[in-house]
RNA sequence: GCCGAAGUGGCGGAACAGGCAGACGCGCACGACUCAAAAUCGUGUACCCUCCGGGUAUGUGGGUUCGAUUCCCACCUUCGGCACCA
């Protein structure tokens, strides 16, 4: 048999003339077709910050696979790929380099442009979309316009973040770490009111919490939720000495018996109202040092209680208690009514305050019965501690370090008694809740920090020191002021000290409260949110600038639609100034109102670039397209999106906006159904080898390019698969990399490689069949789940397979060209180039790519045989070879008469034999 | 502090109904080819005990079960998010 020279394997010279080949050809165009299922792939856009990093590849080479494998299953599929190109960056080059900051945009996106390209993907380049495009921010700004007209947009005194060193407003992104300083220069951040647009996101937060009919990730369904934050509870109408109505926020209304002060915020307006004449001065310096101080000291990790008495009061409206008004600025204006009812008893924050400034604390929740208590012991241990535990019936668990028990509050009497006996030191601790108590041998204790532990000393010392030993712990605190056990986590006692509604448990405490507050006019059920509306102003050029005008009889003025877009002038100047570009032009602001024909001049201020990618999905859908934001055609077939991938990043921002807007503009009769996206997935983040973040700084950067020239996409694209679970990421490694490699070569070379001649038995023809169709099984499996690294060592494992078999002879059999058939379609999704090439070369019609994905042959994919495991007690014993349909009885019997088997019974009688089918038999004796 | 996720060989990871722990790959060791090296191919590779054969292992301690990486409870550690949100 002569040998066929097979030729090298060369990724560069394949993958390029691939990727001419399919551009040339349209391979990758998706049109509608209304014979075909769609499917709407989306992968997030990528910012043109200059290079493709292995980030994006790692994002969007899956994503690809992903969409491939959909459209061999028969979907039309629609990949579209654009650039999210207004933004910072491009300005900050401006100012450094003086490059135009479009300019520079539009260099990077042709240098992008090429690699992406050379990863091999089926965008449709046809329905390319640039943000920054005059004729995407024309819609940006209809869009903008749409909302102002549906009174969801509005303008209001907001403080923004100002770096005093540069003397220009930052956007949230550019505010960085713990100490929220400027990314440039490093100096804290303050805060300046400006004028600024919102969007009343806030209108939507109900609906945004909930995910029906949408399959996103339990992690960002979590973090969202979070971020809106909804608190149930109750408006309180208290009344002050004025008979001003204070109205304050509480989750627990069943606490309101408990309130002995109130809180405002200094920004609060009833502030100067309340305010005696003796406090006045003391009230007025503290006013002025909270708005000296910016948010990040107001936040700050010291959580040192501040505070200041107004001198005023209030009536409580269900018991007619008069209790003193303070402001602090624990307290924000932002959430709430900027007013609280303190109710030390029950609040880790008003405990804090009540302990500073010694106000009183009133418990109004008793403590309820057997809630397990955990504590940890450290210190030292007599010998015997663990014993006596032991023997007292309490069960713990013991580390390096000491003991951890949990107890009821029944054992707390068995555990302290066996505590004091078999602990050294002067003194013992143990942890309540999740703070530290000391208890001293002459039965005075205290808690944690030292400012409090003066405070509850005092207190105890009131206490009998001798009673002491016949009191438990709890006891101890119940005869203070307070109960610590429960203190902050009292939602399942008996409300106490509450007048008429002593006595109510727990579970409808809150309810009744409520109830009787709206019958009463004196409070009424209330939801809160921590989300706040967006704050959509920028201080910035390159952005969409916001289309509306000024004019001084008319007010502010919309841009009407036919003059749009509103275009960014090119002859600005860069100078960080602290107001936007736009402002400092010359011209650019002046123009006529449309309403009066007057003078008016335009919002200077741009738009935040999320709004740019809240709608981009739409965009893709039709770019050439003038009449509107998207043809409604090609809308009513793509839409919604099916897959989205992207990064966890974009959680609470991104993800969060774009379902708004999609909700906004539904409710306006734009857009159609209640979410933009069905399904998302993320992928997890490719660290340096070093497992670091990677930076140009720590020289750990692993730059795509180089690696396309040495391995080929198709290498970096199966790695990229392989290398970690797809949702963790992890290290990048080289070595890891070369296996893949080695992987492909070996596949190249087994494919073309003439036929060793020979025959095959049937078995193995039928093994290797049997593979292939178990491996096409999982492959499909996991491309559906997302799981992509197994998918690459199915594909592996059956090329190992495969080399056996041609080994034993079946490289001429019918079978091995099935099986290199599936093959190339099973790695079509993940190598395009290769699949091809390999394709065409043994003289398979073009294009793979238009291949349909193969069906699994169930009768091939069949065990006839398998190996049941046999087990006594649980423990292997022994394998035996069955026929797969074996029956229980014939299963058991060969179990029981194995080998392994008889030498473990050694006579004794199984008492039970339990068969597994297809899988075990466990003998039990 | 609160919320969430995750802990499996030297490493990335697999185990998809509670049923053979460690697939696949990296690394390492040995062998073949070679004057030699690289490449390639082959074999081995959780730990302990005496080779047959056992024993121990999925963060720790309990529990449920004939059987637990998988389910339940408690704890520890790591990572992520929020952070005075009343």
């Amino acid at each position: 048999m002569s040998s066929i020279s097979v030729p090298n394997y060369n990724p560069g010279e394949i993958e390029s003339r691939w990727q001419q080949r399919w551009e040339a050809d349209g391979l990758y165009h998706a049109n509608i077709d209304v014979q075909r299922p769609k499917h709407y792939a989306l992968t997030m856009l990528p910012y043109p910050s200059g290079d493709l990093h292995i980030g994006h590849w790692y994002a969007m080479i899956p994503s690809d696979a992903r969409a491939r494998f959909m459209r061999m299953q028969g979907y039309n599929v629609l990949f579209p790929i654009g650039f999210d190109a207004f933004g910072l960056p491009a300005e900050n080059a401006a100012i450094s380099r003086n490059i135009h900051p479009k300019v520079w945009t539009y260099r990077n996106i042709e240098n992008m442009r090429r690699q992406l390209r050379s990863m091999g993907a089926m965008f449709d380049w046809r329905r390319e979309a640039i943000s920054s495009d005059p004729e995407y921010y024309r819609w940006t700004q209809w869009f903008f316009l749409k909302l102002f007209a549906h009174d969801l947009a509005y303008r209001k005194m907001s403080p923004v973040d100002w770096c005093p060193n540069c003397n220009t407003t930052l956007a949230r992104e550019q505010v960085w770490g713990e100490d929220r300083h400027c990314e440039r220069c490093g100096t804290p951040v303050t805060k300046k009111n400006l004028e600024q647009w919102f969007f009343k996101t806030t209108q939507y937060a109900d609906e945004l919490l909930r995910f029906d009919g949408i399959d996103w990730p339990e992690r960002v369904r979590t973090l969202q939720t979070n971020w809106i934050g909804r608190s149930e509870g109750a408006a309180v109408y208290f009344t002050t000495q004025d008979e001003d109505v204070l109205e304050v926020f509480t989750t627990r209304p069943d606490t309101l018996w408990g309130a002995t002060f109130m809180v405002l915020a200094p920004e609060h307006p009833l502030v100067a109202k309340l305010t005696s004449a003796d406090q006045r001065a003391e009230v007025e310096a503290y006013i002025q040092q909270t708005m000296r101080q910016s948010d990040i000291q107001r936040e700050a990790a010291d959580k040192d209680k501040t505070g200041v008495f107004t001198g005023g009061y209030a009536v409580n409206p269900v018991n007619g208690r008069r209790i003193p008004v303070w402001i602090a600025d624990y307290v924000l204006m932002t959430y709430g009514t900027g007013a609280i009812m303190a109710v030390p008893a029950h609040d880790e924050r008003d405990f804090a305050f009540a302990i500073k400034f010694g106000l009183p604390i009133l418990p109004v929740i008793d403590r309820p019965d057997g809630l397990a208590k955990s504590f940890a012991v450290a210190g030292s241990m007599r010998a015997g501690f663990a014993a006596a535990l032991q023997s007292a019936g309490l069960a713990y668990t013991e580390d390096g370090k000491g003991i951890s028990i949990s107890l009821t509050s029944g054992q707390i009497d068995a555990y302290l008694q066996i505590a004091r006996e078999h602990l050294n030191s002067g003194y013992w601790n143990e942890v309540v809740g999740s703070r530290w108590v000391f208890v001293f041998d002459n039965g005075m204790w205290a808690w944690e920090s030292p400012d409090s532990e003066v405070r509850i000393l005092a207190r105890c010392k009131e206490l009998e020191p001798a009673a002491r030993p016949a009191r438990t712990l709890m006891e101890m605190l119940s005869g203070c002021e307070f109960y610590r056990d429960v203190l902050f986590h009292a939602e399942y006692g008996r409300m106490i000290n509450s007048g008429e509604f002593s006595g109510t448990g727990g579970d409808r405490a809150k309810a009744e409260v409520t109830a009787y507050l709206e019958r009463q006019g004196k409070g009424k059920y209330a939801v809160n949110y921590r989300l706040r509306d967006w704050l959509i102003s920028r201080q910035r050029y390159w952005g969409a600038p916001i289309p509306m005008l000024f004019c001084a009889q008319c007010g502010i003025v919309p841009v009407p639609e036919d003059q749009l877009p509103v275009t960014l002038p090119e002859d600005v100047e860069w100078k960080p100034t602290g107001e936007s570009p736009l402002k400092l032009h010359p011209t650019w602001r002046m123009t006529t109102c449309p309403q009066c024909g007057g003078r008016a001049e335009r919002e200077t201020d741009t738009m935040d670039t999320f709004m740019c990618s809240s709608w981009y999905h739409l965009r893709y859908l039709s770019p050439w397209y003038h009449q509107g934001c998207f043809d409604p055609a090609e809308y009513d077939y793509w839409m919604p999106v099916d897959t989205y991938t992207g990064g966890i990043e974009h959680a609470t921002m991104h993800l969060i906006y774009t379902r708004f807007f999609h909700k906004a503009l539904r409710d306006m009769g734009v857009t159609k159904g209640d979410e933009p996206m069905l399904q998302l997935r993320n992928q997890g983040m490719v660290l340096g080898e070093d497992s670091e973040k990677m930076s140009k700084s720590r020289g750990n950067v692993v730059a795509p390019d180089n690696l396309v020239a040495a391995y080929g996409s198709d290498t970096v694209r199966a790695y990229l698969m392989f290398y970690a679970r797809w949702d963790q990421g992890g290290p990048w490694s080289s070595g890891g990399i070369e296996g893949v490699s080695r992987w492909l070569r070996r596949l190249w070379s087994l494919a073309l490689e003439a036929t060793a001649g020979g025959e095959a038995s049937e078995a193995v023809v039928r093994n290797l069949r049997r593979k292939v169709h178990q491996t096409l099984r999982a492959v499909t499996r996991d491309f559906r789940d997302f799981e992509f690294n197994t998918i690459i060592s199915a594909l592996m494992e059956l090329l190992n397979e495969m080399s056996k078999a041609r080994q034993q002879g079946a490289g001429a059999a019918p079978a091995w060209n099935e099986a290199v058939d599936i093959y190339l379609r099973m790695l079509a999704p993940v190598c395009p180039h290769i699949s091809e090439e390999l394709w065409q070369l043994l003289g398979k019609p073009y294009s793979i790519h238009n291949q349909s994905w193969p069906l699994v042959d169930e009768d091939a994919a069949r065990e006839e045989e398998i190996t049941l495991v046999v087990q006594v007690n649980g423990k292997l014993r022994d394998r035996i070879v069955v026929a797969a349909d074996i029956s229980a009885e014939d299963a058991k019997a060969r179990a029981l008469s194995s080998e392994g088997i008889q030498r473990h019974l050694e006579g004794r009688d199984p008492h039970q034999v339990i068969y597994v089918a297809g899988r075990l038999v466990n003998i039990v004796i």
